[in-house]
RNA sequence: GCGCCCAUAGAUCAACUGGAUAGAUCGUUUGACUACGAAUCAAAAGGCUGGAGGUUCAACUCCUCCUGGGCGCACCA
């Protein structure tokens, strides 16, 4: 929407600089802003204050220049005037807000765009190991990557949600010896359960649904036979478990990928031939390693901080190879980007991986690590510290069943995702104006109500194509109306830059412009011309909190 | 020791990637329900943006150093 106008501004502006003389290379990017303060209009633009200096002129004398060889489209703006040290802002026309906030209630899909133009991307997130259920991180990468997910789609960009699933390697033996522990403990035999065993409570009831089926028939078995037998059964049971969690927590994907595909199809080789035909493998100390600090970026200097072992002295892969081959698999299914959301724990590994996706034939800006920072859980406003032993561990399933997945999702989307998150369970529980996502929610029921009201008390029939919108012209309509066309610009700049906390930040913005707007003015009235004015504005606002909610997997109830 | 993230109101966080008077929410204080939902609204108080320099018309934002936190730096995964 604002994008065309935008572009058109910009090139009528280069195109006043270069008839007063300007050198069309000497004009950097003409970019706008949308300003705090409605006094500074719709629009600014601070290109005058970047070439005064090139022009030896005042920032304000090169302002008042472009202002008068500017030709402004009368439907779209109504003035354009200088300001400050040398701003020139730009007011939009009622006609064009209007038109606009019709669409808007009429629920035309204005918000979404094609800047990505069909590209496909593919977005890998939680990942967790099959080995425990999923944790707080990963509920809080799932809510994350969810609404990037959303966002891209937005944007015109076809995304693949993609988790991937180690079950092959250490821990899953670990995990299926923790197994048989817990079983021969069940059984009434004496163990000593090692420290680097997984001590969870799960754990035990996997032994325990084991037992059920089939009784005590494993006790007589050699421990690497009972082990064989229990890995598979438990991670194929952690698997389910973490599927049915996100399922709950209403994020869906559409690829699980298990690295024992990648054994299967014998890709580890291949991507260690690859890395060796491409001069990336060298022998050193009876290891093989990936040359990764041989890959630059575009400053020229190594994108990792050394290199690394993917083939160990004994002839055993490290994890990194599997992982290598999993992005090379990506690549080779042909995405135009790709995108991984790993743990606080994981930031020394973007190096690495990053050369490696380089060598695979990804160009660098197409891949992109996001990181999901940890998160502190808080409890009364005080820490509350997790630790498996002492049993006060909090699982995702917990979570979600203590403060509800809307309340979840919502906390965990308020911050960015690489700051790290106090999340208050205490606060997130409270079904109170504390909590913002009812504020929200609150607002979308209430406009809900409204519109019921209108239509049961039979005063309006608004046909939004006849409504005269000129009657909307108070402050809090005139601010409400410029918020709601934000929507569009609000997500492609959350999409472009995986940010999702900006969309929450917009919908509570909104939703406290209606709140204020509501309280001061009555919709439904004897006035039936202003009163459809006013329920055409309800229902544009409606319609973008609802959709703003629908990006953010969060329920817009229309009661509450 | 090296690298990454962070430090903004009493608390939790923003600030459109260098713009105009640094904004919200909670908490505190004071007002507002005899018509559409008070889970709301209006208003007040609260800041040397951790510290010191630098870059320029302009710095919370970029550069250097310092302080104080978090996390990484394996032939572990």
């Amino acid at each position: 929407m604002l994008e065309q106008v935008k572009e058109k501004l910009q090139k009528e502006i280069k195109r006043v600089l270069v008839n007063s003389g300007v050198a069309a290379e000497a004009i950097p990017e003409i970019g706008f802003e949308t300003p705090k303060h409605i006094k500074f209009g719709d629009l600014s633009s601070n290109i005058a204050l970047g070439v005064a200096r090139n022009l030896k002129k005042s920032p304000r004398e090169v302002a008042e220049n472009i202002l008068a060889g500017l030709t402004l489209d009368k439907g779209v703006f109504s003035k354009a005037e200088l300001a400050g040290p040398g701003f020139i802002n730009f007011f939009l026309a009622d006609e064009y807000l209007f038109n606009l906030i019709k669409k808007a209630a009429l629920g035309v899909d204005f918000y979404s765009s094609t800047t990505g133009q069909g590209k496909r991307v593919n977005l890998e997130f939680v990942s967790a190991n099959p080995v425990g259920p999923l944790n707080i991180v990963n509920a809080r990468a799932a809510a994350a990557g969810n609404v990037i997910a959303n966002l891209l789609e937005n944007a015109g960009f076809r995304v693949t949600k993609e988790f991937y699933i180690n079950n092959v390697g250490v821990q899953t033996n670990t995990f299926g010896k923790s197994i048989s522990l817990r079983y021969l403990e069940a059984l009434g035999k004496k163990i000593e359960f090692p420290a680097d065993c997984y001590g969870g409570e799960y754990v035990k009831d996997i032994a325990k649904v084991i037992i059920g089926k089939q009784g005590d028939r494993y006790l007589a078995l050699p421990e690497e036979e009972r082990i064989a037998a229990f890995k598979p059964v438990g991670l194929e049971m952690m698997i389910e478990g973490q599927k049915k969690s996100l399922k709950d927590y209403g994020v869906e994907f559409d690829v699980w990928y298990q690295e024992s595909q990648l054994h299967e199809k014998h890709e580890l080789d291949k991507a260690f031939a690859l890395l060796k035909e491409r001069g990336m493998i060298k022998e050193e100390e009876g290891a093989k390693w990936f040359t990764s600090t041989a890959v630059l970026n575009k400053e020229n200097k190594p994108i990792d901080d050394k290199d690394r072992v993917v083939i160990k002295s004994d002839g055993v892969p490290t994890y990194l190879l599997p992982d290598i081959a999993y992005h090379f698999n990506k690549i080779s299914r042909g995405f135009d980007n790709i995108i991984d959301i790993l743990g606080p724990d994981h930031h020394g590994y973007i190096g690495r991986i990053s050369a490696a996706v380089s060598i695979g034939g990804l160009p660098l800006e197409n891949f992109r690590v996001l990181i999901a920072q940890q998160v502190n859980l808080l409890k009364d406003g005080k820490p509350y510290k997790m630790s498996k032993r002492q049993g006060n561990f909090i699982s995702m399933d917990e979570l979600i069943t203590e403060v509800g997945a809307d309340a979840a999702k919502y906390f965990f989307l308020r911050r960015s995702l690489d700051s790290h998150l106090d999340f208050d369970i205490d606060l997130a529980k409270k079904q109170t104006d504390e909590n913002p996502v009812f504020y929200v929610q609150y607002a979308h029921a209430r406009i809900c109500n409204v519109i019921e009201f209108a239509k049961t008390s039979g005063i309006i029939e608004p046909d939004l194509n006849a409504v005269d919108y000129s009657l909307l012209k108070s402050p809090e309509e005139s601010e409400l109306i410029r918020k709601v066309l934000c929507f569009p610009d609000i997500l492609k700049h959350a999409a472009l830059n995986y940010d999702p906390h900006l969309v929450p930040k917009y919908v509570e913005e909104l939703a406290q412009l209606y709140h204020s707007f509501y309280a001061k003015h009555r919709v439904v009235s004897e006035d039936k011309e202003l009163s459809a004015a006013r329920l055409a504005l309800c229902l544009g606002t409606r319609n973008v909190i609802r959709a703003g909610l629908k990006i953010l997997g969060v329920s817009a109830p229309s009661k509450m």
